[in-house]
DNA sequence: AGCCTTTGACCAGCG
DNA sequence: TCGCTGGTCAAAGGC
């Protein structure tokens, strides 16, 4: 998917832009919490095994356009989208990965997330452990029926991400939402477009198979904002710093202390399989989320170093994000407070946690669309529309396991970490059909045989 | 004691 | 039907 970039008209342009506000990147308490979503979404990250200190967008990065613009809102649909959002070097990465960020913020779907943060409050305890997977449809996002209010939002000059952050974390931070929601000036269209041509470079690549969860959305807010200010600052709020030090020496005790462990996103996970699969470099693990009657799988890849190549999580929890000390009884104790509670390998995969929890809540429910009916939790809305678009994230955090479920900690986590690896968010539908259920119509206009992409775009 | 990881075996889908 | 592949099961062992 990554390849396929097009560039797609938006008939509603204008509709949308509208609705764009600006895109500061500052934190605005609500994010939107972390419910789930569709059932059956499942969202693969795909960290890429290369620490990357820092990642600097340009001014305007692709990615971030995307997030501004049109692209506002992180519909369901936009989902769909297919395309890594980061470049190889950390800045083009980091514009992929924005634009991504800010399209889904700007979604509809992502607006309503919004408002249901959850968990804010929490601090980034564990920031030294990673993070850790999230599974779950959590990733995913529908592209909603809904359409964002215009939003108006100055565009950020750099976007920077911090290095261990992961963008399943970025997702669940229910922060993301609310704050990135009102600063994006570019519209759904253009975002898009960006967010496709890049995502073929991207290391970072996001598949959703049927919606981004509004947690995801919330996540990405935050995240931006924290880019955009380049502050690595473990704290919550929105605090600029520099990807100082602090950050190197928490990539190289990554390195270190990477083990076989799922990676943490808040919550708990078995490992019940391990199997070389064809065609990936490394074996791939099976996690099962083990919470009671909770269908979340994750699958993950691992380097040799431990770094998260990939990760794909499908289905969505039906239960919140377990409290850390919870999460400790629930899970291995011992395990989980030694070795997950470090920040040192964040993860990307946190998306599946919230977005991935469906609340029985209306709000939620009203929010994503769901292809799970398993759970029970989805709402309605979730499954209109896009529920059978598949949409697979991949990111490429270093090694990051996220362990937070907490947008604060995630934050932290990933202020912290600046070492995460390229992220590279790749948007995949299963068909073009797929690409354009986001809520939106599209129509194509060109396409093109760009260099480097052996793909049209 | 409980939970987790490991790992080989088993099963289902597909060509 | 056979072989391949991916996903899951479950026994064994460790923490
Ligand atoms: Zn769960």
């Amino acid at each position: 998917m990554n390849d396929a970039a097009e560039k797609l008209l938006c008939v509603e342009e204008e509709r949308e832009r509208e609705r764009f506000g600006t895109n500061q990147m500052a934190e605005n308490g609500g994010g939107g919490g972390g419910d789930g979503v569709g059932e059956e979404t499942a969202a693969a990250l795909r960290t890429g095994a290369a620490p990357r200190p820092t990642i600097a967008l340009p001014p305007r990065s692709s990615f971030e356009s995307l997030f501004r613009g049109g692209a506002s809102e992180v519909s369901p649909g936009p989902l769909t989208l297919v395309s890594s959002f980061f470049a190889e070097d950390a800045d083009s990465e980091c514009r992929s990965f924005t634009q991504l960020l800010v399209g889904a913020i700007n979604s509809p779907v992502a607006r309503r997330a919004g408002g249901a943060a959850k968990e804010q409050g929490k601090e980034a305890e564990k920031l030294s452990d990673g993070g850790e997977e999230d599974e779950g449809g959590g990733g995913l996002i529908r592209s909603g029926h809904n359409r964002p209010p215009s939003l108006e939002i100055s565009r950020p000059q750099i976007f920077t991400v911090p290095p261990g952050l992961s963008p399943a974390g970025l997702l669940d931070s229910p922060a993301f939402f609310s704050s990135a929601l009102g600063n994006f000036a570019m519209s759904h269209q253009e975002a898009l477009a960006q967010v496709t041509a890049q995502a073929a470079h991207s290391p970072f690549t996001m598949l959703t198979k049927a919606e981004i969860p509004s947690p995801f959305s919330t996540e990405l807010t935050n995240f931006s904002s924290q880019l955009i200010q380049e502050s690595p600052k473990p704290t919550h709020s929105t605090t600029k710093s520099v990807e100082g030090s602090e950050t190197f020496n928490k990539k190289s005790q990554l390195n270190t202390t990477v083990v076989d462990k799922p990676s943490h996103d808040g919550y708990n996970w078995r490992k019940y399989g391990q199997k070389i699969v064809k065609g990936s470099e490394y074996p791939r693990s099976y996690y099962k989320c083990t919470h009671p009657k909770c269908p979340v799988k994750k699958k993950l890849e691992r380097s040799v170093d431990g770094q998260v190549t990939e990760i794909i999580y499908k289905g969505r929890h039906n239960h919140e994000c377990p409290e850390p000390n919870k999460r400790t009884k629930e899970g291995n104790p011992s395990r989980l407070n030694g070795t997950n509670e470090h920040l040192d390998n964040l993860e990307p995969g946190s998306l599946g946690g919230h977005g991935n929890f469906s609340k029985p809540n209306n709000e939620t429910a009203a929010l994503f669309s769901n292809t799970d009916q398993e759970s029970g939790y989805g709402s309605p809305d979730q499954l209109s529309g896009s529920s059978d678009v598949e949409e697979v994230i991949e990111s490429r955090p270093d090694e990051g396991d996220e362990d937070e479920c907490d947008p604060k900690r995630r934050k932290m986590a990933a202020s912290s970490q600046k070492t995460s690896n390229e992220p590279r968010i790749i948007v995949q539908t299963r068909s073009e059909v797929d690409l354009l259920d986001d809520g939106y119509r599209w129509r194509k206009y060109g396409q093109k045989v760009v260099k480097g992409n052996p793909n049209p775009r």
